[in-house]
DNA sequence: TTTTGAAAAATCATCGATTATTTGTCAAGC
DNA sequence: GCTTGACAAATAATCGATGATTTTTCAAAA
């Protein structure tokens, strides 16, 4: 039986109900280590900036050492942790320049690979987005209530990934997903409530309608509009909360 | 003293001749491992696609599983290496699919990162890429010295990484390095004779002249033909071979 | 008061041994 | 002959202990 927080059940739930994009449940320890501490660091419980002590963080995961080393190591890959050599790992800090170019390098990578998408995207991803959109619209997003918070990240980013799956890039996805971990970080940290002055689910909607209509200026627009207006959202927050 | 294969002497030498965009001589022996694996890949040493027994490599690196798994852990960012859950490591398979992509990003990626160098780029970054094309001008490139070839391969990168340099873009930056490393690792494994039909010299100074005007349009033009070209090159060195 | 430096504590890195999983082999059954 | 399943060998994953480095502490000197 899992001794760990109560909050890891929510999380494989959440895992469950979005399959395609996540890691499936894995074996091994370091792998499912990889997976919590992501979730660690996505959700905030690890503070960005924070010095990763290994003896403390050892206790509390319930690992022993070599699989949490190895765990963190590949966390590197994903910008979410930063090592050096003789002073140990740490979690990624957050900045208003980092921001900045994570909602840079999502305008340009996502409206290419959804060009790919669109160019060479067969049926069965069409019918992906629209799934995806409409599980989308379908999940309730209220501040109150913090699962529904969780299980909206879940849909959302299923949802842009879907977007641009059919482009038949794997790296260029591997690059997507990262930018989008990074994203999310910030979105989950900075931005608990819902600015008031956006329709996202007529954002969500316009882009996938022109998605699988191949209308490939119109949905790009679309696309590029909403990463930078989530983009000046989340500024504004870190700005309020006095982070340069 | 070390033990190891006597190219290690012509890689730090390489190393220390390029320095900025290389690993320090960093101390412990998982960050060496790293840069010695990586070499061992690019430069073929390690067969695309083998798997990677854990102990042989232990023994022929003379090192300890530890050290080991940390480094391989930590090359999956490079893309270099693939992993899978009781399975092991093995080295990133080759194929025309995945070297099209290279050449694709690359273009995307580095036209993008070059408009930004030459939009926000300062004087230092100017005269940094003036002296990059310069050694790579100065530098030999005779397939009958491999070691010039990988001489040039060094100062070669080190030009492409410059130009791009003054973006400030970290995260951008790291992506094109990875994009980088892998290309290398085809024209390494593949392209051992140079091609006669290009004056590839011409190219670089093409690019840098437009680069350090300020030309937007005339250096992403030059660039991204430079790096279509050599993707075709290589695309058909990997036909020859009768890799699909 | 500030600076310096050596000892102590904390922390990271590595190792060898043990445990768990996968892969290969081969004989029994269909 | 082909499949199936148990056994054995190979390999990966994990652990606890030991060695190396960095950081902190604190007293002595400037």
């Amino acid at each position: 039986m899992q001794s760990g927080p109560g909050s890891l059940i929510l999380e494989s739930g959440a895992e469950a109900a979005t399959s395609s994009f996540l890691d499936d449940g894995k074996n091994t320890i370091a792998s499912q280590l990889v997976s919590r501490l992501r979730e660690a660091i996505i959700s905030g419980q690890l503070e960005a900036g924070s010095k990763i002590n290994l003896d403390r963080a050892k206790q509390s995961f319930n690992v022993s050492l070599s699989p949490l080393r190895e765990a963190l190591a590949r966390l590197i890959s994903d910008g979410l942790v930063e090592f050096e050599d003789n002073r140990g790992y740490r979690v990624s800090p957050v900045s208003l320049s980092n921001l900045e170019e994570i909602t840079s390098l999502r305008e340009e990578f996502e409206t290419y690979a959804l060009r790919e998408s669109m160019r060479v995207g067969d049926v069965e991803w069409e019918g992906n987005v629209m799934r995806a959109l409409h599980r989308l619209n379908r999940t309730e997003r209220d501040a109150a209530k913090p699962e529904t918070l969780e299980q909206w990240e879940a849909v959302h980013r299923e949802f842009h990934l879907t977007l641009i799956s059919g482009c038949r890039k794997p790296l260029l996805l591997s690059f997507c997903k990262t930018m989008l971990n990074l994203n999310d970080r910030y979105r989950r940290t900075f931005l608990t409530r819902t600015s008031g002055d956006r329709n996202v689910s007529v954002e969500h909607s316009e882009i996938a309608q022109g998605t699988v209509a191949r209308d490939m200026e119109y949905a790009c627009d679309r696309l590029r509009e909403h990463i930078h207006r989530t983009g000046t959202n989340l500024r504004r927050h870190l700005a309020e909360k006095g982070i340069a």
